[in-house]
RNA sequence: GGGCUGGUAGCUUAGUCAGGCAGAGCAUCGGACUCUUAAUCCGAGGGUCAAGGGUUCAAAUCCCUUCCAGCCCGCCA
């Protein structure tokens, strides 16, 4: 074999062996180094939805994947707490008006319970980051201006803001007002940061001058003072943390958009090479498009870890390649999702980066849980259908929660076909019965009240279908007709066992008797 | 207007970087299991790879044009 055959065939050969998207992207990170700081981050103005979520576990699924292969990696989660509230939400009491323009953490709580507006959106999410097991350390951005971390990168930035300016206007094609700064001040008086202007700094007493919209003038400490404008303070914190992998939103990514002009004053301004970039799509909810907590179109995290495992879930985001769009509907998406996901080969990749330490590996199909919760009245029924049908309920607590999920799921977001009533009265549809169906219905009534387990029914319904020579199928859908009016339904043995006898005789009595009119 | 990403079977998608027989899963249909349809096993059908053009012995893959969806160019992943 040819030295360029040898080539073409071993191409050949890795585009087989699938790498998964993570083990892709750390391998080329590795390229750039061995030691990495994964960072991730969110503004909590409002729900941290699924889509927000999708930053998070991609920036995990690396950090796995990245650790996988030793190398020496940290994850870092930062809260955009010194984040202005941009306007009063729908969620939020028309009293909020008032905080427009102050950063989150200085806001009160809607709810009173937590310490500050940002907090309370955060709490619930960091709840749930416990969940998926992704073990971020966890920073805030108003502690670390606070702490004086970003001071210096401040102060340098003042100094070059014309540079920086420059930088702005040119790669993302905008007009700066001739009093831009790069430094947004926090009013002492009234707590704004969208109202103040910078009018002068002091490097070694490391002050700013500023004035306010509120009437407010003089001279303020650069620690803790204010926060650097989005464009700026992304850069500078990745110099500050030394951070060199971020996933971000596509909104960032574009020409001239925040990551463009990010890179460049990275490297002109704090000397710094920006962190690996990798740019994830939205997940849209299926025909509603994107999702914004802001106009009510979303699904939080918390929401969806009621009717999910948190491993599902983690699935969800890590099977489909970052730059790929997500549908989502939780009626239909969330049936098959779990069911994909336990059929899965526990060796593929996209498993292995989804688990957690208490992943439960189930062979019981959700769509069977749905439907024996449906049937079973308590949960000693609902683990007897489920022994009854074959599968392991050895760990009875993994069954429950699921069996839970499935009940919320049902509750919430079930599509209308998997959901089945018995119909309190007979269903019309049962006047088309041919006198076969109806001799076996009567025959069926006569007989059930000597049959007690599932088996002794199910038996017993063959039997009758084979002593009136009618097709068992037939049978078996007009009982389905008879109780559901649906043609089809749940394991019957189980499912007649399970409902009150004599409803049930009442009920084929009277099948039966129909063809009367 | 300028730019970014995606469009592959009914659905979810792999393969696109690096051209080499379009591959899965779900759903559907058929069969088997001489106790089952929403349990299990086996099998089948299903594709103008968004459209058109170009380069090439060879294009889903590279180049150009167009269409569709979403996004950015004002701090909403």
């Amino acid at each position: 074999m040819t030295t360029a055959n040898l080539i073409l065939w071993i191409r050949r050969v890795r585009s087989y062996m699938d790498t998964h998207w993570a083990d892709a992207i750390a391998d080329q990170i590795l390229k750039l180094g061995h030691k990495h700081l994964v960072a991730s981050g969110i503004t909590p103005s409002g729900d941290i939805h699924i889509g927000n979520m999708r930053e998070v576990v991609t920036a995990d699924a690396i950090y796995r994947a990245l650790k996988d292969k030793n190398a020496d990696v940290k994850l870092i989660y930062i809260a955009d707490t010194f984040d202005p509230l941009r306007k009063v939400y729908p969620f939020l009491p028309d009293s909020y008006s008032e905080h427009i323009g102050k950063p989150l953490f200085k806001i009160p709580c809607p709810c009173g319970e937590h310490e500050n507006y940002a907090e309370h959106f955060l709490q619930p999410f960091l709840q749930s980051l416990g969940a998926l097991e992704i073990n971020a350390e966890i920073l805030r951005a108003d502690e670390i201006y606070n702490e004086g971390k970003y001071t210096q990168s401040i102060i340098n930035t003042l100094e070059q803001q014309h540079t920086i300016a420059q930088i702005l206007e040119k790669t993302s094609h905008r007009k700066l007002p001739d009093d831009w700064s790069p430094f947004n001040p926090l009013c002492p008086r009234c707590d704004s940061i969208t109202q103040t202007r910078v009018t002068g700094f002091n490097s070694k007493l490391q002050t700013v001058d500023m004035t306010c919209a509120c009437g407010y003038t003089g001279t303020i400490p650069v620690t803790g003072g204010g926060k650097l404008t989005w464009r700026v303070d992304w850069p500078a914190r990745w110099s500050i943390l030394g951070v060199t992998v971020e996933p971000f939103g596509k909104d960032h990514a574009t020409s001239g958009g925040s990551y463009d002009t990010g890179r460049k004053i990275a490297k002109k301004i704090y000397h710094y090479t920006p962190p690996h970039p990798i740019v994830y799509e939205w997940i849209m909810l299926k025909g509603k498009g994107a999702m914004h907590s802001s106009k009510g179109l979303a699904i939080s995290i918390s929401e969806m870890l009621e009717v999910l495992p948190p491993e599902v879930l983690r699935y969800f985001i890590i099977r489909s390649k970052p730059e790929k769009h997500i549908e989502f509907d939780p009626s239909t998406t969330l049936l098959n999702l779990i069911d994909e996901y336990d059929r899965m080969d526990i060796s593929s990749r996209a498993y292995q980066l989804s688990q957690t330490k208490k992943a439960w590996h189930s062979n019981i199909p959700f769509k069977h849980i749905v439907t024996a919760i449906q049937v079973a009245g308590d949960t000693r029924a609902l683990l007897d259908i489920l022994e009854r049908s074959g599968y392991d309920t050895v760990d009875t607590r993994a069954v429950l929660a699921r069996a839970e999920n499935a009940r919320k799921w049902l509750d919430k977001y079930a599509p209308p076909y998997v959901k089945f009533t018995i119909q309190e009265r007979l269903p019309q549809t049962t006047k088309s019965f041919s006198t076969k169906e109806r001799q076996a219905l009567l025959k069926l009534a006569e007989q059930l009240s000597e049959w007690n387990t599932p088996e002794e029914i199910h038996n017993g319904i063959y039997e009758i279908a084979k002593s009136i020579t009618i097709d068992p199928k037939t049978l078996f859908r007009a009982i389905y007709v008879s109780l559901l009016s649906t043609t089809s339904g749940p394991r019957l043995g189980y499912f007649l066992a399970s409902l009150d006898k004599d409803f049930l005789i009442q009920r084929f009595d009277q099948a039966a008797q129909e063809q009367k009119e």
